[in-house]
RNA sequence: GCCCUUGUAGUUCAAUGGAUAGAACGAAGCUCUUCUAAGGCUUUGAUGUAGGUUCGAUUCCUACCAAGGGCACCA
């Protein structure tokens, strides 16, 4: 407003006053390149006109801005004043926990479906990538006042069902009840994997296989009944340990097999309109509506629903809650797939289809040679979780715990590791996971992030003792920099709810973890003899609200101590 | 062949059309009688190629080159 008015007042119009943070902190605070954008079009010289426009400004500045000054090529530039971050913190310190929170969304009914491991498979850390990034939205969306139900789609069904249980009838001692659910839920991910190695190598044990699947669809078989339900329970059993030390809990469970009927009945009642026959299978040719897309079966020749079809009846189902926006999270792989049946829905139902949103993310890769030990490249998410608090375990020798305390916090530290590498990067790209990198906890790290947010609260246990109450008033002169970045994180959130994108809020909490430990090593906070130490104090208070806030928006537990 | 995505330091990633393209890892050095050294402070390096639009391009457009994914009865 303070620009507009500056402009109106040398009888220039805009509308599109382009203000933003610097990169540089030396820039200032918050700069504008109206000078350099209007230059041309009012025929004069950029900073001539930034000249006069300072002018204008400078004659009614309000206590937040300290000075604004013209630099490079004509921007202008705004340094905000000792007072404005004080009273930043001031408020930081009034929202504590709900810093950062916004109603862009708000009471909007919002699903995420997220995380879709397959009963009888292995949980693997595809699967754990797709939880971290569905999770994360889930949360930030929150933050803007969505009301988030979280759901999980699930292939209960199929060949992948049959090769399991083929693994397990071959080799009975995987069928051991004895042992956690984890350790029997690894069993059946060894018969899987056994399973599916026959199917493509051995013609004897293909057909076998298939008469299995055969079998559990028609359900008339006592003893694979009987397998199918134990195992059904176990996995889903072991993925909910897993879910819940990585800080999910589902509000849906859809399954495949539930989805079929209702799927195969919207694509029968839509042939002609819709779907058509061609060789015996009915099918959508999509490249019909939009020459990018491309032609994909919905019921087999066999009469069977693939999961094109099933996807119909999911998202009639996921409607069925009330929905104002559907969000899936899956591979990018899914994309081209996701792509026609949405087409399909637009012309099912439009409204439907206009409310729904594809999240895709790349794949996780392994560094090469840096998982030496491990078999293959089916690297299970349990095993990577647990090489991983292990590793911290070791690390946590020298500190003094209860073992439950230290249990819990190697698993939080751990989750932290491999969120915060998946996190880091925007989500579309495929992710290189360094097992090396992700436990060596330096630097770019989510243990880094959970390691100041701990020292931080040392300090304010420290304060406490000493009996210091935080003061953001008593303020030093000095401006540091953890106070000019802090006041942003709404912004941060802000950004990364519109986009989908929760690695602004990572990036954001390094360097904002980066400029406290900066703070935190250049002097000593709590001190008796300082008297600007109280603000120092509240200061610290503030990270640790926005650190904290931060960490629970990408799902990552934050500590008070490791 | 067609469609989608991605090409940035040695490596892994950032950068609403803006300023001297940011970090981290790696490498070299300094730093714990102080609130957790999983820390801090120094030093060192990049926009795939060729055009175009623009006052200004890593960003937008076109072509080429390279990598990944997808393209009918699997999920």
């Amino acid at each position: 407003n303070l620009i507009k008015d500056a402009l109106e007042n040398l009888e220039i119009e805009i509308n599109d006053i382009a203000l933003e943070h610097p990169e540089d902190l030396k820039n200032g605070d918050y700069s504008t390149n109206v000078a350099l954008a209007i230059a041309k079009s009012v025929e004069r010289n950029p900073k001539e006109l930034a000249e006069k426009i300072i002018k204008k400004l400078n004659k009614n500045l309000p206590e937040e801005i300290s000075k604004i000054e013209i630099a490079g090529a004509g921007f202008i530039n705004f340094y905000l004043s000792r007072k404005f971050f004080a009273n930043s913190v001031e408020e930081i310190l009034n929202k504590a926990e709900n810093v950062g929170k916004n109603n862009v969304r708000s009471n909007q009914k919002i699903m995420v479906e997220y995380t879709d491991p397959n009963p009888f498979k292995p949980f693997h850390i595809g699967h754990l990538m797709t939880n971290a990034i569905g999770e994360s939205i889930a949360r930030i969306l929150e933050h803007s006042g969505a009301v988030v139900s979280r759901a999980n789609y699930q292939g209960d069904i199929g060949l992948h069902v049959a090769k399991a249980i083929y693994g397990l009838l071959k080799n009975e001692k995987l069928q051991s009840k004895s042992g956690s659910h984890n350790l029997q839920a690894t069993n059946i991910g060894q018969a899987y994997a056994h399973g599916a190695g026959a199917y493509e190598n051995d013609e004897n044990a293909k057909k076998e296989i298939d008469e299995i699947n055969k079998k559990i669809y028609e359900r008339n078989d006592e003893k694979i009944n009987k397998i199918y339900q134990w195992g059904f329970d176990v996995t889903m059993e072991a993925f909910e340990d897993l879910y819940k030390m990585l800080g999910t809990k589902f509000d849906f469970y859809f399954l495949e097999s539930q989805m079929a009927g209702i799927g195969e009945d919207i694509v029968r009642a839509n042939i002609g309109k819709v779907f058509e026959e061609s060789d015996g299978a009915i099918v959508f040719k999509a490249e019909k509506y939009d020459p990018k897309l491309h032609t994909r079966v919905f019921i087999t020749s066999q009469g069977l629903p693939t999961y094109e079809a099933k996807e119909l009846g999911l998202t009639e189902e996921k409607f069925k809650t009330n929905l104002d926006m559907s969000i899936m999270v899956t591979a990018t792989e899914q994309i081209d797939y996701m792509r026609v049946v949405a087409k399909a829905i637009s012309l099912i139902n439009p409204e439907h289809a206009a409310k729904m949103r594809h999240i895709t993310h790349g794949m996780m890769r392994l560094a090469s040679g840096k998982m030496g030990s491990r078999k293959g490249n089916t690297i299970t998410g349990e095993s990577l979780l647990n090489d991983v608090r292990d590793a911290i375990l070791e690390k946590m020798t020298d500190r003094e715990f209860s073992n439950e305390e230290r249990e819990k916090i190697a698993s939080d530290v751990g989750v932290s590791a491999i969120k915060y590498s998946i996190l880091k990067q925007s989500i579309g790209g495929d992710i290189v996971y360094d097992f090396e990198k992700s436990i060596s906890f330096e630097g770019d790290s989510g243990p880094y992030l959970q390691y100041s947010y701990a020292r931080a609260n040392s300090v304010l246990e420290k304060a406490q003792k000493e009996n210091i109450l935080p003061d953001p008033h008593a303020f030093p002169s000095e401006i540091f920099e953890v106070e000019k970045l802090l006041y942003k994180f709404p912004e941060i959130v802000f950004r990364s709810a519109s986009e989908y994108e929760p690695h602004y809020i990572t990036n954001y909490l390094i360097e904002v973890a980066r400029a406290y430990n900066s703070f935190y090593g250049n002097m000593i906070i709590v001190n008796k003899e300082d008297k600007t130490s109280p603000y120092k104090i509240a200061l610290t208070y503030a990270f640790t609200f926005v650190m904290k806030t931060g960490l629970h928006l990408l799902g990552i537990e934050a500590p008070k101590k490791m």
